[in-house]
DNA sequence: AGCATATGTCATCGTTCGCTGACAATCAAA
DNA sequence: TTTGATTGTCAGCGAACGATGACATATGCT
């Protein structure tokens, strides 16, 4: 998922969470914050450390990936599906 | 690039912004912070804002991806060209 | 309903943020 | 070398971080 702010950050940390069955609790004890930390960040806090953050990110075993929009739209995101498909009915490769 | 680590995070933004031709002081100035705030950040600095840097990398038109090590493993470098060829080529769509 | 677990709220406290402003150090070109 | 731009360092300050602990709501299960 993109994350472009820090309630997207909160919503990917929450839910990536909840598929691993983990509580706030054990979540904190597991990145060394407080459960307070995990509450705030949850929400969105735009002021949360870095540090932390990468921490909690690594934790739910998530990799973060900086890319210009320019190289996203050669790659991964933005195949030509229908290019391909139209292609392919013609009995191209 | 992959960001595991404040200090990825500084190299991926200075780097940037030189590919950019900001200056920090610029630089700063276009996304809200002291420049001295910029100098930490390409340093490395682990307790910064996350909300800052968020502007910062949308100022260098990064965009930062979320993604868990099974997904990337399916998707990314590796869309299933064959398999979508194969369908396309049954008449599928 | 009752109970246990999970989640959210509040106040307090020590630490550190990011800003400002002035001053070095580094580097490139004339 | 001298100039100018760029980058790095320092001290001081107000504001906010994250931790702790106690309490208040959910949420879920029998």
């Amino acid at each position: 998922m993109k994350v472009r702010s820090s309630a997207d950050l909160g919503a990917v940390i929450r839910d990536r969470r909840r598929q691993l069955k983990l509580d706030q609790a054990g979540f904190a004890r597991k990145i060394g914050v407080s459960r307070q930390w995990v509450i705030e960040i949850e929400r969105g806090h735009p002021r949360a450390e870095l540090g932390l953050v990468l921490r909690a990110l690594d934790a739910l075993d998530l990799t973060l990936d900086a890319t210009t929009d320019e190289a996203r739209r050669q790659n991964s995101g933005g195949v030509d599906i229908d290019a391909i498909v139209a292609k392919a009915k013609r009995g191209g490769t």
